[in-house]
DNA sequence: CCCTGATTCGC
DNA sequence: GCGAATCAGG
């Protein structure tokens, strides 16, 4: 193989476009060693391996979702704070009051007081008891 | 295992 | 100087 000035010319051209060895090595009709071997021999611009580098444009803007501060979780509840529970713990977005708890009750004042409807009406208790696990 | 380029090494 | 072989990264 000889590299004449016009297969060295083509080599840098395509070199240049940004083809690959493999691609120059099938147009100039040899192998990638010798495209990258002359390549580097005539001192071309070696990329550091530009493997698959391709880059995604970001278009529109990062809409970052993300649960409201105030969302108490179930790891967010310590002893004092409330139990109440706000939502469908079967449905995303379900919380706990986690307001201050009255102490010896699980719920803060104002669900204790829905919680145990009066102190002794033993009817209506409407809250479901915040037991951890499943419940359905 | 495919690809990429880089370097080594015998010719 | 040439390029296959080998190495190295993805």
């Amino acid at each position: 193989m000889v590299w004449t000035d016009e297969r060295i010319e083509e080599l840098k051209v395509l070199w240049a476009e940004g083809l690959t060895t493999g691609e120059i090595g099938k147009r100039l009709g040899v192998s990638k060693n010798a495209v990258v071997g002359k390549a580097h021999r005539l001192g071309l611009k070696g990329r550091p391996s530009p493997i698959k580098k391709a880059k995604q444009p970001r278009p529109a803007a990062a809409p970052a979702k993300e649960p409201e501060p105030k969302m108490k979780t179930l790891v967010d509840l310590s002893a004092n704070t409330c139990r109440w529970p706000i939502g469908d713990p079967r449905e995303p977005g379900f919380h706990f009051c986690g307001a201050p708890a009255i102490p010896g009750k699980p719920y803060c004042a104002e669900h204790a007081a829905v919680a145990y409807v009066g102190a002794g009406s033993n009817s209506h208790k409407v809250p479901p008891p915040p037991r951890d696990g499943e419940a359905a």
